[in-house]
DNA sequence: ACGTTGACTCCTA
DNA sequence: CTAGGAGCCAACG
């Protein structure tokens, strides 16, 4: 097709930005990951830091759920996204994911995907 | 090709 | 908690 069908889109990049993309708008809802693990699961261990700038570069416009992203640490961003950390906890929290008293997020409880033995996925009946 | 940069991660102090 | 240093990797000028 003629280019002016892609009038607007977005470039169709296989980049590893576009992969990292995927990995984290399939969070689901209440869950959360690590820039790592994103970096990981979109092929590219290691990377964690280009996720991290892959975050800062994604549109405004995008549903991209990039408060569900923290550091293996459990904190959030230094407060360049969002608005703040307040604002990407609060976020968080409508997705009942749960902090700790110091500020820090549970992340072994709301870790996506969950690797955790898979005695989850084991249950068949 | 090279040097910088960065929403990372791990370590030491 | 802060402050460095090292390792890591892709994007960008």
């Amino acid at each position: 097709m003629n280019r002016s069908a892609w009038d607007g889109m977005i470039e169709i990049e296989d980049t590893f930005v576009e992969k990292v993309y995927e990995q984290v708008a399939r969070i689901p809802f209440g869950k959360i990951s690590t820039y790592g693990k994103i970096g990981e699961l979109a092929g590219y261990p290691g990377a964690a830091r280009e996720v991290g700038v892959a975050m800062s570069r994604v549109p405004e416009k995008s549903d991209l759920p990039c408060h569900r992203v923290v550091n293996k640490n459990g904190t959030l961003a230094p407060g360049h996204a969002f608005g703040g950390k307040e604002k990407q906890r609060k976020l968080l929290l409508q997705e009942g994911i749960t902090f700790r008293e110091d500020g820090l997020i549970y992340i072994e409880k709301h870790m996506w995907p969950d690797e955790s033995g898979g005695e989850q996925l084991s249950l068949f009946a």
